[in-house]
DNA sequence: TTGTACGCGTTATCAT
DNA sequence: ATGATAACGCGTACAA
């Protein structure tokens, strides 16, 4: 700045003015330093500028897997809306573990984020007090819960799970079972699901649980073990992931068995994909786009210095009926 | 640290010292600073660290879309490699539009990135001249070319295309069709499939392109476009992404036609389910984990002073035969 | 509208 | 093994 400062005739703090609030600049001498910046190819030092305004610019972001489209839709939209306000997003993956995320969170301090956004409401207690030691806005997403560290927006996994329940009982399905992948939250789906299942229709939920993430393989292997180690036949299938269900039915078309008929399928997240199977899967819908965009909104006002009326915010579920179920 | 040297007995100096390299620390006053640090809560300041030693420890990255695995699945090795070695990594999307990439590249430089991974070998004028400025080292991936800005490592488009209708054409197709979405790098593929397939059979390739990025549904329009504008019908499709194929092969199913008896699929990418779909789908397949880690190394290398024999890395593609094709 | 002086929290250099 | 001091490149008073 003081290079560019020097070739148009005025002090370093002109040039800084000149680049973040134009307008107490005279336009002769905007035009100099324009001409100047051009000239020499400067390019600001946000860290310095960082270090100065005790402001970073920079917001930080972390999730399970950057590889799941589970997560990244939500990211994408939570960027968009951060940029559009001068934030960039620094991005790190936990690999759904406890331990790893509280290494993220101590590196990502280091970088004094502005703020800091949050896959789920389970932390390491080291993690918890790094952050609240931080002191600056947290947003918890894809989970809800009463007493978030800041702030939260999500949904309940367990009312998700009951309203399947309640949604295949009431469609007159008898039998259930269950294929779930990946985390802790799918988890909790399946454990509401089953006990509610189980309560109204006197009959337990067979189970398949798979500790990697979900896939159309996985998909189809659980429907394998529950045909051929459980016996399971004629019932609603609950998958935590939209492409388990796909990789269900792939199953069952292999085995002769057709859809909804023989065995029905029900996914989770409504992808892309789902509407334009054949059959089309009934799904559960969560708008992560919203939820995204949600998150960035409450950040924002934490910013300009709102306090929510709530800590946390229930963008809720939605049953899509198709035709898998 | 000023504080935490207080606590401990020592000078400013000799905390950043026991955080930096411990071993020039004797071991009594490492322990006393490191309890100063329990006690204190205290959370290194890498801002100001990066300022003062001119190494940010930061590599940006910007991809075309992060909610598209064919790029988060480079990236999230990619990632993993560079945070064992110390660095933290600022992930933007640049959506497919070169002007908002010219943008990003700017805002990034600014935060002075030790390092920078650009997809792709295109970039408008200013974006080059930014870059070259910066005078860091830079990967671009996802791609070759002999005059890469600084590095570059991927394969090409063109022959993987040419070797696709060299496949089909000696597996005994008579008669292609494409159905390419998204980028430009599916359009080079496209196009050299389509002008080899047409020189050595004498037939013209019929053609569908969307705009959009690859989804299941555009992969239905497409075969429904082919069939019921173009007339096509007995041939193969090459599909610039493993989705389509998907999607053609849900679409011929409800149309009762039979893969790949009556319309043969060969797709692109060999995404994880390619190989568990019924029939499986034929694809091409590049090691995008393994294109993610020698991005990773080729920096690192830069890092430590080495320079490439060669200024790109091809880690080519495998045509991989399965039942669709 | 513009400039001076100082501080942000580290690392690097040179002493001791 | 430890300390004093000077950058690093900017923003923020405050003054002119």
């Amino acid at each position: 700045m003081a290079t560019v400062g020097r070739m148009a005739g005025v002090s370093q703090v002109t040039v800084s003015r000149a680049l973040s609030d134009p307008s107490k600049v005279s336009q002769e001498t905007l035009k100099k330093i324009r001409d100047a910046i051009d000239a020499t190819g400067f390019v600001p030092n946000a860290i310095a500028g960082a270090l100065a305004s005790q402001k970073s610019m920079l917001v930080s972001v972390l999730v399970p897997s950057i590889t799941n489209i589970t997560y990244t839709s939500m990211i994408s939209p939570f960027n968009a809306v951060m940029r559009e306000n001068g934030y960039e997003v620094l991005l790190s993956e936990t690999g759904f573990d406890l331990e790893d995320e509280e290494k993220l969170i101590a590196a990502h301090l280091s970088r004094r984020p502005d703020a800091m956004l949050l896959t789920g409401i389970r932390h390491t207690g080291a993690a918890r007090r790094a952050l609240l030691g931080a002191s600056i806005p947290i947003v918890e997403v894809w989970d809800v819960t009463e007493t978030p560290i800041d702030q939260c927006v999500g949904f309940s996994h367990s009312e998700a799970g009951r309203a399947v329940a309640d949604f295949v009982i009431d469609s007159g399905y008898e039998r259930a079972g269950s294929v779930s992948a990946g985390d802790e939250r799918a988890l909790r789906r399946k454990t509401a699901f089953a006990e509610r299942f189980a309560r109204r229709s006197g009959t337990d939920v067979a189970e398949v649980n798979f500790e990697a993430q979900a896939s159309l393989a996985n998909g189809r292997a659980g429907l394998a073990e529950l045909i051929d180690q459980q016996g399971f036949k004629n019932g609603v299938i609950f998958c935590s992931s939209d492409i388990l269900a796909l990789g269900i039915m792939v199953e069952a078309r292999a085995r002769g068995l057709s859809v909804p008929e023989d065995v029905a399928v029900i996914g989770f997240g409504d992808q892309d994909f789902a509407a334009h199977t054949d059959p089309a899967i009934t799904t559960v819908r969560v708008d992560r786009e919203a939820l995204g965009r949600e998150a960035a909104k409450a950040m924002l006002k934490r910013f300009s210095g709102q306090t929510p009326l709530q800590p946390f915010t229930d963008i809720g579920f939605e049953i899509v009926r198709r035709k898998s179920c």
